[in-house]
DNA sequence: ATTATTTTGTGAAGGTTTTCACATAAACAA
DNA sequence: TTGTTTATGTGAAAACCTTCACAAAATAAT
């Protein structure tokens, strides 16, 4: 059965892409354990899904699987990447290398996944012009020249939250298209820019509810 | 109209309440803003949601509004305080004082929201002793008693993926049943221990697929 | 070969979440 | 007062997402 690349119409949910991301990450595991194939169930049993929505997942995307056998992992890993667009360098700057902004810089997981941090920028003068593993950190000021010129594709945001709104207002008239916001806050953007959030609170505050409420987990076959 | 507490049976589903925080979020800038009350249309507009969408996960914990007036901002934060459980103080501790767990010891937003960092572990014998932010790092082979000791209840998990499970293994051993873990791993937990994953490569490859893909936002009224 | 077994791919069913739409209630204006 | 406006709270409808269940296809066993 040939892979085959569907290009529908048909909106993908946030949800589906999250468990791609959750597979590739598998099938690195599945690769380096030496599995050829591995079952929807096997990845199901690993991800706590059941098959029925693995197999569902992959197939808005095309027919990577043999019946009878399952799902080859090198491939399959490919696949998703290439429908994750990851299968190619993304470019990255990151603005503000505070706590959080260094923590990321050092993160070897973005490298491997090919999300290059070759740009660094801060408004503070004992930080610009330091070299920070390997990069210069640019002054702000030169943020909307700097940009273009270095080919960033993807922007991290890891300013103070009173700025954010700032930086990212320039982050747009620069071209950007996708902002990894760090602040707490919510961005306003044009419609065709992609703003994602982490919002670590958000997580804390989800264990405390669901401690404080004894919430049940969704069962899981 | 008193706002009563709703005690249901009905499961709240997770992204109600990753919205009830960002509604507190919210209300704590209307507050510095001395707003007295905020109608769901205004509150819908600072999250890009729909009013409606407000109005029903409020309404699953009881009635806090006024008609023809809206919600009062204040007396509304302190209920969704009371709901998300954060009307109180969490005593959390931190494994793995690396770039990201120094980071987190750092982010003051956690303190301000009463998740306090008041225990460090790791096993690097330049780290056990030191003083980080005025707390002491204890060395990993106390864990099991020394959370009990400490009274910790929440468990930020920043150590090398390898060595997360190991970890988690023992924070379950010490009783703990919440945890907040940074490590790219899908961690095996008791069904009575809740955990909550941070996964930063997510969210890139999320920009990632949505800029390949030209992925269509939802709509947004 | 033939049969049993495994496992995919997918419509349809079932379940959950969001949105709609409106009765209801409070506030405000005249 | 009374009427007009505003805005909640909520069943019902619509949209969306997950699971079911089974035909189809491949493998493995006899
Ligand atoms: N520390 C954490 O663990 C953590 C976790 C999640 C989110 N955050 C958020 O990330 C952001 C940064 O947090 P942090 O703890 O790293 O703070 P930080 O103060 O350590 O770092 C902020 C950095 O931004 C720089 N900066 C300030 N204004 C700037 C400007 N106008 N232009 C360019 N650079 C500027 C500062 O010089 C500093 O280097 C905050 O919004 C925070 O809420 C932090
Ligand atoms: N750096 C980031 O920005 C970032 C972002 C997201 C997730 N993560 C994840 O967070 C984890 C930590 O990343 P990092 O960059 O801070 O790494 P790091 O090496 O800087 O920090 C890891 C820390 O854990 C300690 N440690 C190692 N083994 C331990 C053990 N058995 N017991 C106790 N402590 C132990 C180390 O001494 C070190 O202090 C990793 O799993 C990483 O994938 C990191």
């Amino acid at each position: 059965m040939e892979p085959t690349a569907k290009l529908s119409k048909k909106r993908i949910s946030e949800s589906t892409i999250h468990r791609l991301s959750l597979y590739y990450r598998t099938l690195s595991l599945l690769e380096k354990e030496n599995y050829e194939t591995v079952s929807s169930k096997e990845l199901a049993k690993r991800e706590k899904l059941t098959p029925a929505q693995v197999r569902k997942d992959l197939s808005f995307f095309g027919t990577f699987g043999t019946r009878g056998l399952g799902y080859p992992v090198i491939e399959l890993k490919k696949q998703i990447a290439s429908i994750l667009g990851i299968d190619r360098q993304w470019r990255v700057a990151l603005v503000g290398v505070g706590n959080i902004g260094s923590a990321l810089v050092s993160y070897k997981e973005f490298s491997r996944q090919d999300f290059h941090i070759v740009k660094l920028f801060d408004n503070d003068q004992r930080k610009i012009g330091s070299n920070h593993k390997g990069i210069v950190i640019s002054d702000i000021k030169n943020l909307e020249t700097e940009l273009p010129e270095a080919k960033i594709e993807i922007v991290i945001v890891a300013v103070p939250a009173t700025v954010a709104q700032y930086i990212v207002d320039d982050v747009v008239k620069a071209g950007i298209k996708a902002i990894l916001n760090f602040a707490p806050v919510n961005l306003k953007v044009p419609d065709d820019v992609y703003v994602r959030n982490e919002n670590m609170s958000m997580e804390l505050e989800y264990l405390s509810f669901a401690m404080v409420n004894e919430h049940p987990k969704k069962k899981v076959k």
